[in-house]
DNA sequence: GACTCATATGCTCCTATGTGCATATAATAC
DNA sequence: GTATTATATGCACATAGGAGCATATGAGTC
């Protein structure tokens, strides 16, 4: 929540852009889904959403060893009116689709095998 | 036009979300006009307005003396609207208010007075 | 306890960005 | 030509921001 200006800032960086389109519509990712999606370091990803968390326009809460994360579910409607616009914007990148893909593709064997993964 | 990242943030800075809170709905508007309203240094506005035009969210174009900007007409659909939900959110500041007050106030002689201003 | 996995953070380096002042440029008027 | 008005820009300074590496923390497992 809050200011204007620290929102778009922290919208303004390509990582972080990702990071938001491929949050948005889903209902939260744990970072090791983020770092594999986009192929970015782990400390990147970690900052960066530090960043976003710091800008309001994230949450995070702890699972276990994994920490989820999703857009903040307070944010205003004007505030997701911007996100939105944002993200309807960026899917024009290339790297929209091929970031969603790869989350598909680490997604699913989390989901399918029974394994203990973001239990 | 062009990259998204450039284009917020051009956005994400006070001043130069002020200025494109008062393009934004206008046909176009000169330096002076923008000076008046936000209160704020030429040498500033001018800088801001030269960062808002590589991003590609501004034109500018001379008329005699003066120098007009507009919001980018090129804006593409998506990028407009960017824009409009930034400014709707922008609305709820406090200084949106003051600076299309102050605005006003100096537009109306310049459009009343035949004065030859902003030919 | 020791070990592993998932994530965060301290530190350094480098580059980008905003501010303020003074000054340059560009167009017009005289 | 000089003077005036409107706007841009060079420079110095301070501060913020991101990348990369190593390391710390925190939560489970054995």
């Amino acid at each position: 929540m809050a200011d204007l200006p620290r929102m778009l800032k922290a919208l303004a960086d390509p990582t972080r852009l990702r990071i938001v389109q491929l949050l948005n519509g889903r209902k939260e990712l744990c970072v090791c889904e983020i770092v594999d999606a986009l192929h970015v370091p782990q400390y990147s990803v970690s900052r960066h959403l530090g960043v976003l968390k710091a800008a309001g326009l994230v949450t995070d809460w702890r699972q276990g060893r994994w920490m989820h994360y999703a857009l903040n579910p307070k944010l205003s409607d004007e505030e997701r009116g911007v996100v939105a616009a944002v993200c309807v914007r960026a899917e024009r990148e290339t790297t929209a689709r091929r970031d969603r893909r790869r989350l598909e593709k680490s997604l699913r064997p989390r989901e399918e095998g029974g394994m203990v993964q973001c239990p």
